[in-house]
DNA sequence: GACAAATATATAACTTGTTATATATTCACC
DNA sequence: GGTGAATATATAACAAGTTATATATTTGTC
């Protein structure tokens, strides 16, 4: 549903359904993956809507390349999403589904060890954020106390991956901390205890 | 592909359809959700992989009710998914789409309207984690310093969900703090000239 | 000019998930 | 015994997303 406008968006720049791969790639993969397998028959849905227009580019560039660009009545239903309800899909977290079950296992150690694996994956994202916090600031002098509202809106998208994903690393070194200290036998056994194995 | 191994994991105890569509409301529904028109197909392929067996349930309840229940093999599959590497679906966020191309609107107080409907949202959701939270701790004078395996794995789920939705109600305080800034007319015009809030 | 690699577009088959609807039974209540 | 709400199962039509594959062009390089 929001992948239409998602391509509304970027469109305000004319592409190809390639080109518009590639920012998916480089840009938007921070939050949202697309296939051009799924973008090719979006654009074409989009041209019939009138939201975009393509041309053949008879550019030296692939063979039958169509370049679309958004129309005066795509920028409306851009801005009509825009405007309208925040979009909150039901997330699906299959990694909180494992941890939830995972007392099957009858096994701290491998909870311990999974927690790890999650924790180096969501730090390395993380660094990737870091990472471009720097380009920005290293491109501008000012950044990010004084900001033009393209770049202010970009900023705030950034600042949600930044905080959320540190709230993932704390919640996995908080688990790893537990579950070692507990595997350690430094946690006290207790009344309801299960016999450990 | 984890709605298989989560009804595994729900069927440890017996339960039909309609059972586990209760359970996703009330219990998973914080990180998972689930249709009955996608449950019922769902545990059909499941049986016929032997993953589970559904008996003909005579009760006084509903119609032809089947209760399935967990197979050696389903129990199998359940651990070998568990033991396996955590699955980070590409996450992806509409309403951080809806921010990104937000400039669009040239209008600062749209996107503050959009942060706090966003942040009334993470924090309702916030505030029913919490109330979970306090549920457990009165039931159990020990919680949350003893727990039993299976206790622990609920808490490690939990402690996500309370950690991120607290990044996430930061994150829209952050950016209303800021976007009020600049629209009470605490113009921005010098270099690093950002006021007490 | 031959050839490999990169560029570019496209489609088929499949999986997953949603919305809407149909149908029948049981239970609580009057 | 009638009525409505809750219980229970099921399916059709659709929408969204993934994997695998086909094909043609352009570019670099030997």
């Amino acid at each position: 549903m929001s992948l239409d406008h998602i391509l509304l968006g970027l469109l305000r720049e004319p592409g190809s359904g390639y080109d518009l791969k590639k920012v998916f790639d480089e840009r938007i993969g921070y939050f949202w993956a697309a296939e051009l397998s799924q973008i090719y028959p979006t654009l074409e849905r989009m041209e019939r809507r009138r939201w975009i227009r393509g041309r053949r580019a008879a550019s030296k560039r692939g063979s039958g390349r169509r370049v679309y660009a958004i129309t005066s009545s795509g920028r409306r239903a851009l801005r009509e999403w825009l405007r309208g309800e925040p979009q909150f899909g039901d997330e699906r977290f299959s990694y909180l589904a494992q941890v939830y079950f995972m007392d099957e296992l009858g096994d701290l150690g491998s909870t311990l060890l999974f927690f790890r694996r999650m924790r180096e994956h969501f730090a390395s994202k993380l660094d990737a954020l870091r990472a471009l916090d720097r380009q920005w600031a290293e491109a501008d002098p000012h950044y990010p106390d004084v900001l033009l509202p393209e770049e202010l809106h970009l900023q705030l998208a950034l600042r949600k991956g930044l905080l959320s994903l540190e709230a993932h690393v704390a919640w996995c070194d908080e688990a790893i901390r537990r579950l070692s200290a507990r595997l350690r036998g430094a946690k006290p056994s207790r009344p309801r205890a299960r016999r450990t194995q």
